[in-house]
Parts: C-alpha cells; sequence; structure tokens
DNA sequence: ACCTAAACCTGGGCGC
DNA sequence: TGCGCCCAGGTTTAGG
C-alpha cells in the first residue's frame, strides 16, 4: 500500500507516540510475518521512529532497530483505550479523540482490536498497543543491527522527496543509461527510493510523459519537470497525510484516512475526464502494474 | 542484461 | 444470487 507520504505519516507519528516508552510484551499472531526473537526487544526503550524509502525503522535502547514493511494492506494502528467500557466512558464525557475513532469509516472499523487481520500486538510501559494488520499478509516486521540486513531491500536509491539527495545530476545519471520505460526506472528502488504505483502515474501524469517512454529519449526539460512532478507530488501527498484510495489500507496511526485521494489527477480514473484536455483516461499495464495517462496530454 | 509471469494472500467489483 | 475472473498501494524469484 503505503508509498513515501504514507510511510513518512506512519513514521513521524510514531516517533510522536512512541518516543520514550518501553516495549513490555510481544505477541505475534502470525509467525510468517515476524522476523526476529522477540524476546530480544522486551523492556527496550524506544529511542526514535525513522524511515527509508518504505521501510519504517523503529530504533530500540539495545542499538538494534525493529524494522517494518507494510507491503499493500499493512496497517500499523495505536491504542491507549480499547474497552467498550473506556468508549463508553470518552462517549458520554464528549472525548473529541475517541469519538473521531469511533467515527472512522471503512470495514475495518478498527473497534475490535485485534481483528482478524492482526498479525503482531507490542505492548508499551503506558499500556498503550500498535497493531499491526495486514490483509493480505505481505508485510513484515523483522528485528535488523542495519539496513543491509535486509539483503536487496536494504540497497536504496536517494529519498525521491528530498531535493538535495534526489538531484538533477544524478536524475540525468539513472537516465541516460537505459532503454527502459520512465515509469520502471522512477519506481526502481534501487534507484530512487519511496515511488510507488499512485505516485509515479501522479508525477508522469503532472510532467505530461507518457509512461512508457525510454528514459534515454527524454529531453533535458523533461527531466527537470519529471523531477519537479515528483518532488512536488510526493511534497503535498505528505502534506495531506497519504492516500487512502481504498476502503482496507493505508491508515493512520489513529485509525483515520489520509486525505490525498481527494487531489489525485490521473490514479484510479480509467474512463473519466481528463483534467487539462477533457479528453478519456485510459488504461494499461506497464511492467505489469495497473498504469493511468492521458494519451492527449502525455507524449 | 532484458522481460514476463508467478508467487506471497484476501477481498471487492464486475460481467454473465 | 452466484460463479468466475480480474484487479489491488510491493517486492522477490523463476524462467526464457
Amino acid at each position: 500500500m503505503p508509498e513515501l507520504p504514507e510511510v513518512e505519516t506512519i513514521s513521524n507519528q510514531l516517533e510522536q507516540t512512541l518516543k520514550g516508552l518501553k516495549i513490555t510484551q510481544v505477541k505475534i499472531l502470525s509467525e510468517k510475518n515476524f522476523n526476529g526473537n522477540p524476546d530480544e526487544i522486551i523492556s527496550q526503550k524506544i529511542e526514535g521512529v525513522t524511515r527509508r524509502a518504505k521501510i519504517i525503522l523503529i530504533k530500540l535502547s539495545g542499538g538494534k532497530y525493529l524494522a517494518v514493511h507494510l507491503k499493500l494492506t499493512g496497517q500499523l494502528i495505536y491504542r491507549e483505550t480499547q474497552s467498550s467500557k473506556q468508549l463508553s466512558r470518552a462517549r458520554v464525557e464528549g472525548d473529541a479523540k475517541m469519538q473521531r475513532l469511533e467515527q472512522s469509516e471503512g470495514p475495518f472499523e478498527i473497534k475490535e482490536l485485534p481483528n482478524k487481520f492482526t498479525t503482531v500486538v507490542l505492548t508499551f510501559s503506558n499500556d498503550g498497543k500498535l497493531y499491526f494488520n495486514d490483509l493480505r499478509k505481505f508485510g513484515w516486521m523483522k528485528i535488523v543491527g542495519d539496513l543491509g540486513e535486509l539483503g536487496k531491500m536494504g540497497k536504496l536509491g536517494p529519498e525521491a522527496n528530498k531535493p538535495e539527495e534526489f538531484s538533477l545530476n544524478y536524475f540525468q545519471s539513472i537516465l541516460a543509461k537505459s532503454k527502459k520505460p520512465v515509469k520502471l526506472v522512477i519506481m526502481d528502488q534501487e534507484k530512487l527510493a519511496g515511488v510507488g504505483n499512485i505516485y509515479a502515474n501522479e508525477a508522469l501524469y503532472m510532467a505530461g510523459i507518457m509512461p512508457t517512454r525510454p528514459v534515454n529519449s527524454l529531453t533535458e526539460k523533461e527531466i527537470k519537470i519529471l523531477r519537479d512532478s515528483i518532488l512536488g507530488v510526493l511534497g503535498e501527498a505528505i502534506k495531506h497525510r497519504g492516500t487512502s484510495d481504498t476502503d482496507e489500507a493505508y491508515r493512520q496511526i489513529t485509525g483515520e484516512k489520509g486525505n490525498f485521494q481527494n487531489y489525485l489527477q490521473i490514479y484510479g480514473k480509467k474512463g473519466q475526464e481528463c483534467l487539462r484536455c477533457r479528453g478519456e483516461i485510459k488504461w494499461m499495464k506497464v511492467g505489469g502494474r495497473g498504469t493511468f495517462y492521458c494519451p492527449k496530454c502525455q507524449k
């Protein structure tokens, strides 16, 4: 699910929420989604939470990290209270935060936790709990000393939302070498970290470039515009706390949806009108992934 | 080195 | 209403 803006949002919220707490319990409900010895992290303090590409890194006082990848449908939901008694008390007392939680929408209405999709539950020294839910169970948690232990996943390009790392010079250098479709190159995590299917579609539309264009055919001007579009769309999506396009995937740690789905221009809009030319938005597969484009506006 | 399809899973939506 | 098929925010792996 989550791409850079969603993982950034979750990571920032976890940093705010978990920093300084100790892990008191690790309950594993799905063995295949937790890699490592859970006893190793019990009673360790959370020193901070950061992000690299689409990986969340929870730094522990023992020096290691609890790394989390949400893949397509992973969620991390934090609750300090969950009993129905507490819910009803919050209702009576008009607790704004709890009411907001109760009102969030979708089939996973996260009233009951853990639920059938919960794979791991971490409990902290304040009795708060972090629920790792994952409908498709592709996501994982892993105890690692550094990113190198993640194998291929640890080999990552510059962060796609950071202009200094993702420099124009660097972008030009990776594009000159290859005849691959531009969409595949900007989604290649080893070349550029954080861009996934939604934001690749959006950035290419904004830049007016066909997703299938061989990268070595891009003009200098197009390369500049594409870089600006990637930086721009990721920045905006972070501001709006990510995209919750469907009901079953990305949520903020409160259970609330993000808001960037209201600002998408091309992703998921097959058959609808292009905002720019009023032509029909088309769909095709590029590298096996669903790709939305406007044949008039993207060359 | 390239490309594609399949694999990991579960559920929603569509056509018939 | 039900069945079969295709689709889904990611990444790895197998085969040509």
